[in-house]
DNA sequence: CTGAAAGCGCTTACAG
DNA sequence: CTGAAAGCGCTTACAG
């Protein structure tokens, strides 16, 4: 054994007397090795804290692990889904000398059966991992059951869905990211000023997590707040039907703050600058180009974000760290909640 | 030659009819290798667009790569300096198993020829790269071009010294992050607010900083305010000094928002406290631990931070990429300005 | 239940 | 100027 430095298989063979292969099947916990030798392995792997080479093991090993991406296609509607494309293609990059291998199935965000299409590909496809955007619910917790039966770990980003086994949750803490709204929108208003709560969304199936947003941000003025709180809830995606609506509302009372919980805030950033209204202060969320626009123009104050690129990164490095390193992943990871304004926004990374 | 696949050295010397010794003598532009033969070697190289296998690369060649990293130490003063040692002890974790060692040196803020006496050690310890805080910015560059001779590629991390052949610079842009705080102050305050700027700081090498970001705070400024725009200079860093200035200047004149242009902010926050002033609004940098008080207790309303610990973990990426994979990197990467309040620096990672 | 041997894609002496 | 051989720390058949 050499001194100073760590042991290999070898040193643990010689130990013990028994040659590497026995060493090497105690060690993937194989069968065919007597309890007695398999103990005396063992007790030396942990009096020396034995780690495994990870390079020599995938050199060795020309074991390929297959991963699947399952998210929404980028559209024209919304090209949020690009950043965590990026992000996949950066970690990709990371893990492909590791024997990784990424496919990708796009399904449409208008479309259910879609996303039901693509989980029976995965499921055909001998796939060692998923990594999944869980945007119908339902759908999704039948097919995280189909996965877990076949023990093939998944994780999910962007949203969560509880209950389900997943290897990990990473992404947003949608009522803290609320809450921040309401914060925000507290420093840009007065005590006295009117908010509206604008919800954008004609898939029922995300309309729980808007509701969660307005549910942090109502929390934030609890005890805080003189002025009124109202709400629009908008079921039409096309500006028309937004036009419409807002003009309705804004008829009927005076609005200070427009904190809208999605995405489409530059829907109503564009209302406010045709309609030629200068002082309704603006909040949403996702630093899409459109709403780069809506902040370059002043409409828009603040756009909260949730690193999509580093959400997509750090699922494939997870399913990476237990499949290839056998390392325990955090079962939930809240990513941070940004504050994008005209100043900083250049600089974000997602 | 294996269809579908990437291509390997055997290959490449098959099909040149040389050995793989002199194809990996090309591959290391080592010499004694005939002209005629390089070229054909070369050819096919690019023509297969051959990428060596970096595992196997590591694994044959026992080869240890030694940065050395000089940052200050943390002390009671700042634990600022925690965060970036957090990035280090990360890309150590990550590029340990390339034969990567590092070793740190810590420098005193307070004591130029700490940093002076560290380079020395450096120098001795014959290391193949560096990453550096420039604090000294005179003593920093008499190093720069001690490395710069004997070809060992250096990165800074927080400050640059712009003319020195640097491999890398990783750190805020000084100028944009005083910018956003102008922003941030106008968010908060009225038109005709009056703002005063503050910095602490005793050692003039760090001022010059200080001052950019002052410059950018004012440039927001420009045509945009009614309000007054004040500066105080304290050059001392004990509570009491802060304390008898800072009484002074609020006794001369109204001010409704305090802009401190580093780390100190949490002294301002404590005065203000004491002082049991709750009307002005207060602007810092840097989440060490006495700044979260300051959000958490409200008197300070928003730190400006620009990941401390990233910056050091790439530094560290930065040098392995150009050191192990010899890959190309960012002559300067500006990392982004966050935007930390009470509500959302729980998630933050740095 | 166990071991000897070949091999992963490179690098490193060493010999010629 | 060039090549044959051993070896990095593992895994993978295969043989017993």
């Amino acid at each position: 054994m050499k001194s100073g430095t760590r042991i290999g298989v070898k040193d643990i063979a010689k130990m013990t007397n028994v040659s590497i292969a026995t060493v090497d099947r105690v060690l993937h916990n194989r069968p065919g090795v007597a309890l007695a030798t398999e103990k005396k392995i063992k007790a030396i792997i942990k009096k020396y804290d034995y780690r495994p080479n990870i390079l020599a093991r995938t050199l060795a090993s020309r074991k390929v692990i297959r991963l699947a991406i399952l998210i929404p296609a980028v559209s024209k509607e919304t090209t949020y889904w690009q950043a965590p494309l990026d992000g996949i293609g950066q970690a990709e990059a990371e893990v492909r000398q590791f024997g990784v291998t990424i496919e990708k199935y796009f399904f449409d965000l208008n479309d259910k059966q879609s996303f039901v299409r693509q989980t029976k590909r995965i499921l055909k496809s001998k796939t060692d991992g998923v990594l999944m955007a869980p945007h119908f619910e339902g759908d999704a917790e039948v097919f995280s059951e189909q996965l877990t039966e076949q023990k093939i770990p998944f994780v999910y980003i962007n949203s969560d869905v509880p209950g389900q086994n997943s290897l990990s949750y990473i992404g947003p803490n949608l009522y803290r990211s609320g809450f921040l709204g309401g914060q925000l929108a507290d420093f840009i208003s007065k005590e006295t000023s009117t908010c509206l709560i604008v919800h954008i969304s004609k898939t029922p199936d995300s309309y729980y997590h808007l509701l969660e947003k307005e549910k942090g941000f109502r929390a934030y003025f609890k005890d805080r707040k003189k002025g009124r709180i109202l709400k629009s809830d908008i079921q039409r995606t096309d500006y028309a039907s937004i036009k419409k609506e807002l003009t309705a509302v804004l008829k009927a009372q005076r609005v200070d703050l427009i904190f809208v919980t999605n995405s489409r805030v530059f829907y109503v950033a564009r209302f406010l600058e045709e309609a030629g209204i200068s002082n309704i202060r603006l909040i949403g969320f996702d630093l899409i180009d459109k709403n780069i626009s809506g902040l370059e123009s002043g409409r828009i104050d603040f756009i909260i974000s949730q690193k999509p690129r580093e959400q997509a990164y750090r699922g494939v490095m997870a399913l990476y760290n237990k499949l290839i390193k056998g390392e325990p992943v955090e079962q939930q990871v809240f990513m941070p909640i940004d504050i994008l304004t005209k100043e900083n926004y250049r600089f974000y990374e997602g």
